[in-house]
Parts: C-alpha cells; sequence; structure tokens
DNA sequence: GTCTATAGCTAGATAGAC
DNA sequence: GTCTATCTAGCTATAGAC
C-alpha cells in the first residue's frame, strides 16, 4: 500500500504523479484510494512522509544509537538499509522527489524535519565517539551531504558505483577521523 | 527567454512544469513558443539544457582551467558563479530537477554529458595542482557530490549555510590537500 | 470499503487569422 | 513571428450503486 505510493512519488515527484498511477500501484482504483485519503494527492503524500519517517526511525536513528552493538556493527548495518532503501543507488531518495517548489510548499515542515532526524541520528553516533558537539553536528551534515549527492551524480553520470563508494567510506570516516581535530 | 524556461523547469521539474507557466515566464503566448520550438515541451527542455551546457563551459570549465590566473583566483571565481548560479543555496540544481524518472528516460544522455564536463573541470584542475589522475578523478567527484548534496540538505533544513559553507570549503579542499595521499 | 461512471477542469498541442 | 481560438486527452475529484 504505503510501498506502491512511495514507488510511484520516488520516481516522478509530486508535480509528475498521477492518481492513475497510484492506483495501479496500489491495486485499488481511484475511488477506494479517496475513500482512504479525503484530502485527495496532497494528504495520500503526507502518509507517505509520515510512513518514511517511521522507516528512518527503525532503520536509521535506532540502528545508529544502538547501544547493544559496537559502532563499527552499527555502521555496517546501517549501510545495508541505505543500500537497501536506495536499491543499490539506483532509486531516487523521496526527499529530493519533494524538494521542489512544489513540495516544499505543501510538505516543507515534514521535510525539514524528516532532515533533522536523519542529523540527530548521525550527531549522537559521533557524540558517542568522541567528538565534540560541533565537530558531530558538522560530521553529519557532511554524512547527509553525501548521501544525497551521491546518489544524484551516481543517477546522472549511470554509475551506481558512486553511491555505493560514498555509502561505504561512512564507516571509516566515523570510525578512522580525528577527534582532536573535528 | 531561455533564462524563464530555466527558472520554471528548475523550480517545478519536467512534469510539474506547464506550458502555460513556460508562456508566462517568457512573455510569449503557448504558441509562439511552439513556432520556436516545433517538438513542444520537449524541445523546449533540451534547448534548456543546451543553454545550461553553455553556462557551465563558460562560468565552470573555462575559469576552473583559464592558466591566466592562479588556482586560487580561480577557485573564488568559480565560488562566485555557483552562489550566483544557485542563488546563494535558494535555487534548485537543474540537474537534480531532470533527473527523475521521465528526466532520465528524455535527457539522460544530455545530464551524464553535463555531469561529466563538471567533472572533467574539477578533474583538470586537481591534475594541474599535482594530484594523480584517480586522485583528481576522485576529488572532482567529491565536489559534484558536494554541491549536489548540499543544496538539498540546504533547501530541506531550510538553512543557505549549508550550501554556503559547502561551496567556501572546495578552495581549502583543493588548495591544501595531501597530494602523497590523494 | 470498493467499485463504475462521470463531472469539471487543465494539460499539451494545433489551426488559421494577421 | 505572434496572436486568438480550439481540439483532444489526461488530470483531480466526486456521486452513487453494491
Amino acid at each position: 500500500m504505503m510501498q506502491g505510493l512511495l514507488r510511484v512519488l520516488r520516481a516522478r515527484g509530486y508535480d509528475g504523479a498521477s492518481l492513475k498511477e497510484f492506483a495501479e500501484a496500489t491495486g485499488l482504483k481511484k475511488a477506494s484510494l479517496y475513500h482512504r485519503f479525503p484530502g485527495g494527492k496532497e494528504e495520500m503524500t503526507a502518509a507517505v512522509l509520515a510512513y518514511t519517517a517511521s522507516w528512518v526511525e527503525q532503520n536509521i536513528y535506532q540502528v545508529l544509537t544502538d547501544s547493544e552493538y559496537p559502532p563499527a556493527e552499527r555502521l555496517t548495518t546501517l549501510i545495508n538499509n541505505l543500500r537497501a532503501f536506495y536499491a543499490d543507488g539506483d532509486a531516487i531518495c523521496i526527499f529530493r522527489a519533494l524538494s521542489t517548489e512544489t513540495g516544499l510548499d505543501l510538505f516543507g515542515l515534514q521535510l525539514k524535519k524528516g532532515m533533522e532526524r536523519w542529523q540527530a541520528a548521525f550527531t549522537e553516533l559521533g557524540l558517542e565517539l568522541g567528538h565534540t558537539l560541533q565537530g558531530a553536528q558538522l560530521q553529519a551534515q557532511q554524512s547527509l551531504i553525501s548521501i544525497q549527492g551521491s546518489l544524484i551524480v551516481a543517477q546522472c553520470l549511470g554509475q551506481q558505483q558512486v553511491f555505493l563508494d560514498a555509502v561505504e567510506q561512512l564507516k571509516p570516516q566515523y570510525l578512522e577521523s580525528n577527534h582532536a581535530i573535528n
């Protein structure tokens, strides 16, 4: 259900996504979608963003802050989750797809909250590894930039490896960084 | 003319951009646009990408490889050009806006060529600064990732400073990098 | 809760006057 | 070369049967 809506939104963006595609992707008819989401396309998209937020909570935030496992193992799990979520660099990020003018107008707050949650996850890991608050925040921002940027560059160049390399480097960047400089 | 089409495409993407908006942005009526671009929206977008390519050629490639100026000065000019082109982090990149499923289907080759030209510009600068070929290519890729990624993160977070910091760092990254390691 | 059918509108694109 | 007027197809959204 949500997976289908998410898939269409990622591939085609808010303006590009049509109710017909939503119907095909979910197996429901258009009128049935309106029964579940009386607010129409806007409400459907907001629901997808909420669904995405819970995915991030489970697969990013919980993973990076789970003190049951050592940081290296958490990063390995994170990398696997990222590769799965982005289909090894083939899939467009929902944040990118919705951060157009229309998307930012309608869903700006949800996009901001979502991004901040990603940032918080990386920041908490950095703090645990002994970084200063400022250093951890900067490195967290760098991680987000690296993920988002590598997806675009990979897809424009047609080289998924650009994305795979970028996420693979997250691990050494956190484990081998010089805390004194950061 | 092209500026108007470019502005609409960046803000709304290929699917989101309407001929009505194109007409308003250029001051021409829809039928007049079809006179100039018989191929319709697709031809208009391709023309915008060609226009963008020439901008990149003048403002990125020529700047970074102009041996009349020292590298530090070229990088300063580049940073100013990037800030202007992206409105200090407020404007969406045309590459991002068009690298959706539809956009990649229709303009994949132009997007690839464009990205490769950016990459070549940074790579040649790195080579001139004494980097190895592989090191220069990797750093060029990192620069593209940093620009694209910082734009998305900045716009989702509503913090233009993320982009401004990222482009400002391009200069030290090239001038202070350790060639032996790269 | 899901469907068929359709309303009302706007999209991309074209015809033809000037 | 630019315009007004218009076509068809697709869109979002709703009505109402089951």
